[in-house]
DNA sequence: TGGGCTCTGGGGGTTTTCCCTCAGTTGGCG
DNA sequence: CGCCAACTGAGGGAAAACCCCCAGAGCCCA
């Protein structure tokens, strides 16, 4: 192996899809694909085992959404950057997906050029976005909680934490228990991180929870 | 060229997954892909162009979608085969695509042997569909109970219409005004269905739901 | 230093969910 | 016919969720 080839670890539930990724990826010569992940907790798994240079993830995953990925990697593997691909053309899960740390950020609709372009920014420390999510990032600097992006950027950490739980279907008890806080306290998370979000029942709030990708 | 190189062409939207697609299948050695097609217009233009043995197309594309160029590849290359990639795991594309006259059908969510072996097959003359597909073209109107298999098909009709509409962020009192029934009915039919299921509160439910792909 | 935010805890209430029970009606089927 | 399944309705209770309110502690920052 060239000293210099970008280690990957690739992440997408359509095998079709995925293998096309690593063939093409590998065909490049520049890099090389250390392991393949067919869901999220599988990517995070295999990241920590193998250390790549760079996770190529999908937003839209089984056990464990893209967003979660990336917000994992980013906390458990500093080193490692990720780069979010998603067929969605919407920019509603860029900001998140900036907002959980991503790297990079791509439209499917790219050409390969563009990929491996991203992918070895990112290896460099860097931060690659598509056209539209830069033109996203510029316009608000690189201010955190944008309110006009999406809500989930105003919940505060506690409020998260509390969100991950809910659709995780702990009851607010459960929650107070592995928080270690009072459950009057937790149910006054609970409650603000809804009033946020603009939910008014838990299923409303685990319907959002899977539209973001952020179902474990 | 060997004598028995599968000649393809491939219509993705997407140009990472197009790429990937076509890096993949080259690298088998048994085919060769003579065109690629952004959009199903181009698709048609391309096959009719270069007459391929089978054209590997994505259902959702610009300009003109996958059942439409499946259609069109039927009434004027009959010698083509048409294998449809799709995305979507739910059954709702596979009768109109085999009715369009598609060869094959396949979700993005297999391997790359299956793949292979489809299109192998489709070049044969035969058809070729994902399992899913081969139970529906079977069991055309056999009922979908399996006590054994999936939970929800032991759900009873009004279950099931409490389950959907719990997963829509429906409380019962409102799901009873839908199905225009008592709100204890409705209570009723929602803890039989959630006792069938074994889930224990609404935040299991909307992510059973989302598991399986059900939620809106 | 004073405001602002978060985290914490709690009071007190209503509504909804969850869980058990029972029972009448209907419609299909052997 | 009798049996069974599904649908319907209901009683009653425990738990959870939902929705107001308040207030102190700690922290950061203008």
């Amino acid at each position: 192996m060239a000293i210099n080839t970008i280690k990957l670890v690739v992440a997408d539930d359509h095998t079709i899809v995925r293998q096309g990724l690593v063939s093409m990826l590998e065909e490049t010569g520049e890099c090389v694909v250390l392991a393949q992940a067919a869901d999220g907790a599988e990517a995070v798994e295999l990241a920590l085992k193998t250390r790549p240079d760079v996770v190529v993830t999908d937003l839209s995953m089984p056990r464990l959404g893209g967003l979660e990925v990336v917000r994992r990697i980013a906390e458990k593997l500093p080193g490692t950057g990720t780069l979010v691909l998603t067929v969605h053309e919407d920019d509603e899960y860029i900001m998140p997906a900036i907002h959980a740390g991503a790297s990079g950020f791509l439209n499917k609709d790219t050409s390969v050029g563009e990929l491996m372009e991203a992918i070895k920014t990112i290896r460099g420390g860097e931060r690659y976005f598509g056209r539209r999510a830069a033109a996203l990032v510029d316009a608000q600097g690189s201010s955190t909680r944008d309110p006009d992006a999406d809500p989930y950027g105003l919940l505060t950490g506690r409020e998260r934490e509390t969100f991950h739980l809910v659709i995780e279907g702990k009851t607010t008890r459960e929650i107070a228990e592995v928080l270690e806080i009072n459950a009057k306290t937790a149910e006054n998370h609970r409650a603000r991180m809804m009033e946020k979000l603009g939910m008014r029942n838990t299923a409303e709030v685990v319907r959002y929870a899977a539209r973001k990708g952020l179902l474990p």
